[in-house]
DNA sequence: TCTATAGTTCGTAAGTTACGAACTACCGAA
DNA sequence: TTCGGTAGTTCGTAACTTACGAACTATAGA
């Protein structure tokens, strides 16, 4: 089990920013914890989340996150705090992570409503906002 | 041939269009069109663009900014009109776009900053903003 | 030490991407 | 019309990425 890795906030880059939020399932886990007042762990994410996501793919998704600069995770007993680097990232690309929960926000409310008029055809949805 | 399909503003999705921009090459088109004051054609781009990309590969490229909703594409002539879909988007997801594309930017100062001080060592650069 | 919980790593199957070669589409000249 | 050139697309393949189950590591408590 190697140590969490965590670049650098001048290491993060848009690419890697904009990749990392383009699933729905890491945008819903970088919401959830963002949301989260203090922290969030794998497996609380799983409680709150509506899909079940197999655990391998839960933690690579986490990792994803980490690597690209937008958490933090720091192991506490035997479970993992995740919390969110929005403030680095903020003072780097202003505006950014705000405009893309926003946008994720806008277009889970559309699916919500969408799927109220016809609640078969609700496919995907991401949880995200 | 197909004929060109654009998805309708409703279906364009936030997952899509930041897929689309976490491509570097994709951000850097994506910013030249909107800098373009009239409309852009790939031949145009690779004329300004630093890097040797292959014709095929940039038709994909274009390709996917098309369907993902960021660009409308419009033959004309022998050539193609490249134009972009922000109000649209902006109207969808207000800031989103200029959000990414100022992070674009400030990365790109910064890019430029560094390979100023060790030329040696300018690797990737995106050419955005 | 034994058991349970939380998360990671590995192997593999499935999906995505990049690129060259061959193609289609359009224009202008002969 | 036919020829030749330019603009862009499609196809096939090799390289890369991703998802998931099985097996693993790490920590806590009985």
């Amino acid at each position: 089990m190697k140590p969490l890795t965590h670049p650098s906030i001048e290491d993060v880059t848009v690419e890697g920013l904009l990749h990392a939020l383009s699933d729905p399932v890491r945008a819903a886990i970088y919401a959830g914890i963002a949301a989260a007042d203090g922290a969030l762990s794998c497996s609380s994410f799983l409680q709150v989340c509506d899909r079940a996501i197999p655990k391998s793919t839960l933690s690579q998704h986490f990792r994803a996150l980490r690597e690209a600069g937008l958490i933090r995770s720091e192991r506490h007993g035997v479970e993992m705090r995740n919390t969110t680097r929005c403030a680095e990232i903020q003072q780097r690309f202003p505006g950014l992570i705000a405009a893309i929960l926003s946008a994720h926000s806008v277009q889970a409310a559309e699916r919500a409503k969408a799927a109220r008029r016809k609640p078969a055809a609700a496919k995907s949805r991401t949880g995200v906002g």
